[in-house]
RNA sequence: GGGCCCGUAGCUCAGCCAGGUAGAGCGGCGGGCUCUUAACCCGUAGACCAGCUAUGGGCGGAGGUCCCGGGUUCGAAUCCCGGCGGGCCCGCCA
């Protein structure tokens, strides 16, 4: 480094950005004072005075007078700093600041002669800043490895994220507050457990040293949501993470949020009637309408999330979205129709190729949201049989913008079926273990057949991914772009006290800590 | 598990196919500009190490260098092989 960090130079006028100040009274937030100033005309100044704070993401200077953009996490607005209005001393300062410095400003709502909203500075205070060089404006921060590596740049960079994640809140909260008016509760299952069930896949493993002994991560809170139905909490819900040792893909990632809601007395159309409800409520809170614009991939797309959702039949989708003919097939003439759709799949459960069929010819067609109702029973070992045929499930997903969103049903609440269905998916992977290799299986769980020998009334459940629903409603094209912070392996690099020593030994220096 | 693509300055990228002195824009630094908003105009350093003078920079020299390591070649950012990091698609799961 040739050049003598900035640094110094706010320390030789008096600033230290760790020393100097240790807070600042922030009394207004940036979308306040927007909303509240919005009626100035152009060109028009006020006397009030506002005290804000945040971070420097554009600079634009002019000589004597320089216009920033100061982001405080609830909007941005344009500041002005005028040599004739803060003197010498401020704007020796002012000529210092790199986009990606804090500062706390005092300065006064106006509107310059070009319209832009702006508070003309009268004082400000350098509260931190940043060592490291910002994205280039325009392009932003845009290199995928760089986004996911460092995503608290993309986070406050990248406006389609940064909204997402708000969202993913908001409509968190509208769920709560939805099932709360409903006289939900919400109960913490636990992340590890020493059987894994409730949904078919491979857990990851871990262990207990206090106990020496391997547990589970949670792949579903299903069977301790539904432990609690037992205990006589007829309403209870979680927005959870689950953890399922999959690859990793533009839909799947190995820790998700799902919410599960378990209602008792209500079978699935309750259900469904339920999730209906809650959804578009929470869409109209969210985004002010049951019907909301989503660009995706450069296609403009309405959904309509206003109730009721359509209800289509599993098979019935296949023949009408897909035209492919499978009512009444047996397994080999499905098998047949498989290998022609050119889908590989191995597997000796009837209702597993007719899920891999409507994968692939149905599914993407699926865009507005919709149930698609009546799985078949040997795909879902914790669902209650169709009480018309016994053959279905009372299942339905949830489809969304040609994704699966969601899965509920009327929950099995017969012990000797439940554990006659637990033992056959264990004979299920004996015998596929053999012929197709490791086939996804639901565990035998005697401790969970036992809970449901106390009683469990007819109760109907449903799960949400939430990351799914917010990609969806967004336009992500990635399901990590949905989430805050995902893995990325180690890189090499140096810290700014490794690069310049000097600046180590000022610090070290100044407090004593030698 | 299989396939495809990418890795060059702080950022966004060109150069690679057809091997021959490492580039642009933005950002930085210096200068000009009191209403701009991807501000503009002029100049300049910067891809790693490091010597001598001196703390503002200047001067001169040797090597290295395009994710890393090998190979081919008179010569590799460029071609080949292997690895690392990242993305996408297929198979399995939501």
């Amino acid at each position: 480094m040739l050049q003598k960090h900035r640094f110094w130079r706010f320390v030789e006028l008096g600033i230290d950005p760790y020393i100097t100040e240790y807070s600042f009274e922030v009394r207004e937030s940036l979308a306040k004072i927007r909303e509240k100033y919005a009626y100035l005309k152009s060109g028009e100044e006020t006397q009030d005075r506002h005290s804000v704070a945040g971070r420097i993401l554009g600079i634009r200077r002019h000589g004597k007078i320089t216009f920033m953009v100061l982001d405080d996490g609830t909007a941005q607005i344009q500041l002005v700093f005028r040599y004739d209005v803060i003197g010498e001393t401020l704007w020796n300062v002012v000529e210092l600041l790199n986009v990606g410095d804090i500062i706390g400003v005092i300065g006064r709502p106006m509107k310059t002669l070009r319209g832009e909203l702006s508070l003309l500075v009268e004082n400000f205070k350098v509260l931190a800043i940043t060592w490291r060089d910002y994205p280039e404006k325009w392009h932003g921060l845009a290199d995928a490895e760089k986004r996911y590596r460092l995503r608290y740049l993309d986070l406050m960079l990248n406006k389609k994220v940064r909204e997402a994640m708000v969202a993913m809140y908001r409509i968190e909260k509208a769920f709560r507050d939805f099932l709360d008016s409903k006289g939900f509760i919400e109960i913490h299952t636990p992340k590890l457990q020493p059987v894994y069930g409730g949904a078919l896949a491979r857990p990851f493993i871990t262990k207990i040293h206090a106990l020496n002994r391997d547990v589970y991560l949670s792949i579903a809170p299903e069977t301790y949501l539904k432990r609690s139905i037992i205990a006589n909490f007829f309403k209870v819900y979680e927005i959870a993470v689950c953890f399922r040792n999959e690859d990793i893909d533009a839909q799947h990632y190995p820790e998700f949020i799902q919410i599960e809601i378990y209602q008792a007395f209500a079978d699935w159309n309750g259900m469904m009637k339920l999730v209906e409800e809650m959804v578009s409520h929470a869409i109209k809170t969210v985004y002010g309408d049951y019907k909301i614009d989503v660009e995706r991939n450069n296609e403009k797309l309405v959904l309509d999330f206003t109730p009721p959702w359509k209800r289509v039949p599993l098979e019935e989708a296949i023949e009408f979205f897909g035209h492919v003919k499978v009512k009444g097939k047996s397994y080999e003439e499905l098998i047949d129709i498989a290998k022609e759709l050119d889908i590989k799949v191995q597997d000796p459960r009837k209702g597993k190729l007719l899920e891999k069929i409507f994968e692939k010819v149905a599914q993407p067609k699926i865009q507005q949201p919709t149930f698609i109702t009546l799985f078949p029973r040997d795909v879902s070992p914790l669902a209650r049989p169709f009480r018309e045929n016994p053959e279905y499930a009372e299942r339905f997903e949830i489809y969304i913008g040609g994704l699966e969103v969601g899965n509920g049903y009327s929950e099995l609440n017969n012990p000797i079926l439940q554990f006659y269905f637990f033992s056959k998916e264990e004979e299920l992977r004996v015998k596929s273990r053999e012929k197709f290799g490791e086939v996804e299986h639901h565990p035998m769980d005697k401790d969970y057949v036992r809970a449901l020998e106390y009683g469990m009334p007819p109760t109907a459940g449903v799960g949400i991914g939430i990351y799914r629903l917010v990609m969806i409603l967004h336009g992500l094209d990635s399901i990590k772009d949905a989430i805050p912070y995902t893995i990325v392996e180690q890189d090499e690099f140096e810290t700014v006290a490794e690069q310049h020593p000097d600046i180590l030994e000022y610090y070290t220096a100044r407090l004593g800590l030698k």
